[in-house]
RNA sequence: AGAGGGGUGUCCGAGUGGUUUAAGGAGCACGCUUGGAAAGCGUGUGUAGGUCUCAAGCUUACCGAGGGUUCGAAUCCCUUCCCCUCUACCA
């Protein structure tokens, strides 16, 4: 959530910045919001100036009880009760502004940085660099949708049985391929300083709020009926809301967290063409990388989380490239998000695999995650990416190293999953 | 899940309607003292908002959260969350 204050200061800016976001009447809404705050502040101060009285009579007539004036204390009591009136009055008025500027400020998304490309749809990512080569494909090469039936290591029809569509059951090597990722994928995360958290993966209102899912994007987490609490999309956000309400130490930063767990997501409306198979899941694993830093530290961090995920996709021999994505297809809390895409060698498209975004401080201003630097208390930044997830890397890793002898298993992954070929 | 007891500042902890302007202690910071340290002494020590060119000052809110009663609430009432003990259940 962008700062009032910040608005205030900056409106030029912030229109510019919206307007790069495609957010329709920008420079309609910063000034709606600018005057919602001026209604709000001049309604606070009618409320705390009677409230001032009130509390200066109170504070009388306890002195006048207590040296027995009795007749002068009820008069006091009578003058006093008059003001309660007009308190609650334009207390209430005042937080209903409030809420109204709040309600708008909630919908705006964050800022775009200045390196981010002007542009509306994926076609204009900015494509930063490519790594590798295409894969040399047999003449009958399969897509993974038909490597999974064929090795049976991952089971759709299973799924579908037991829950529904977008949930597979991972079998025998396709189930120990699985868990080979997950810890390849910590272990290296750990390895350069990166601290593991396992979180839970139902979380409240609150957290939902807190890292930007909610309000608004409720449609897309399942939600618990009795207690209405939300499985969630990725552990982005119980791992972000550790640091809910807190005042981080200044020597405790940058704080670097990982953590491996599932991810839910409804996709409401998103299927269609491309999303067979392992393409898009409802439940699906993730290993998350989280970091928080000081405001001056934060862009240094993107491009170091970008560099170990590339690392990743480099020891699993992978071709990839690296998006810097335009201003319309950023999520809505990123100033500056990079996308990784492996190459796909069966279906011949390239598939995201992870994102990786600074918030600066739009999260940690929803979730009041501050440090002191000189005595001052401001909001730190909050950056997080997937390192990686596992569905379209299992399906570009089945399908380019697809042979006549099976699927060969990456050397750095064969000490994880004690095998060399899926046949 | 049932019964009972709790939630107060960085921490411990007092506080059952009115100088609470949250006692007292610990911690921390600075100063005095010291050859240096400890002890001792002194001073300071939260968050958010408003006012103000800045600072100081003044002011409002905050005792788990939300609402209510009252001239006045940490204290009384209601709702809710969390913790502890016992019982039940369970992995």
């Amino acid at each position: 959530m962008l700062t009032i204050p910040f608005i205030r200061a900056n409106s030029e800016i912030t229109i510019q910045g919206l307007t790069k976001k495609h957010v329709a009447n920008a420079s309609e809404i910063v000034h709606q919001l600018i005057a919602m705050d001026d209604q709000r502040k001049s309604l606070l101060q009618q409320a705390e100036s009677a409230l001032e009285i009130s509390n200066a009579a109170a504070k009388e007539i306890g002195s006048l009880m207590q040296s027995g004036q009795k007749e002068l204390a009820e008069g006091k009591r009578a003058e006093t009760a008059a003001l309660k009136g007009t308190i609650k009055e334009k207390e209430e008025a005042a937080k209903a502004a409030e809420k109204q500027m709040f309600d708008l400020l909630v919908t705006l998304p964050n800022l775009p940085h200045s390196s981010v490309p002007e542009g509306k749809t994926a076609e204009e990512n900015e494509i930063v660099l490519t790594w590798g080569s295409l894969p040399s494909m047999q003449a009958d090469a399969q897509p993974h949708w038909d490597l999974i039936k064929k090795y049976d290591i991952i089971d759709f029809d299973l799924g579908n049985k037991i829950t529904g569509a977008g949930f597979p059951v991972y079998k025998g090597k396709g189930a120990r391929l699985q868990r080979a990722l997950i810890n390849f994928f910590l272990d290296e995360a750990i390895k350069v300083g990166y601290y593991e958290i396992q979180p839970p993966i139902l979380i409240n209102e609150d957290s939902g709020f807190g890292t930007g899912q909610l309000p608004d994007k409720e449609g897309q987490m399942y939600v618990t009926k009795e207690e209405g609490l939300f499985l969630i999309p990725t552990a982005e956000v119980p791992i972000t809301n550790l640091y809910r309400d807190v005042i981080v130490n200044e020597k405790e930063l940058p704080i670097k967290n990982v953590g491996h767990t599932p991810c839910f997501r409804r996709e409401a409306g998103s299927w269609g063409a491309h999303v067979r198979g392992l393409n898009r899941l409802h439940q699906f694993d993730k290993i998350e990388i989280v970091q928080i830093h000081k405001p001056e530290t934060s862009y240094q961090a993107l491009e170091e989380m970008s560099l170990h995920v590339q690392a990743l996709l480099q020891k699993l021999n992978l071709h990839y490239r690296v998006l810097r994505l335009c201003g319309g297809d950023m999520g809505f809390a990123s100033a500056l998000t990079y996308d990784m895409e492996v190459w796909s060698g069966a279906q011949n498209r390239w598939l995201e695999v992870s994102s990786v975004s600074n918030f600066e401080t739009f999260q940690a201003n929803r979730l009041k995650l501050r440090t002191k630097v000189e005595g001052k208390s401001i909001l730190c930044h909050t950056l997080n990416g997937s390192a990686l997830a596992l569905p379209r890397i299992v399906a570009a890793l089945l399908e380019n190293n697809q042979g006549p002898d099976g699927i060969k298993i990456p050397e750095i992954l064969v000490p994880y999953t004690g095998f060399t070929h899926i046949n």
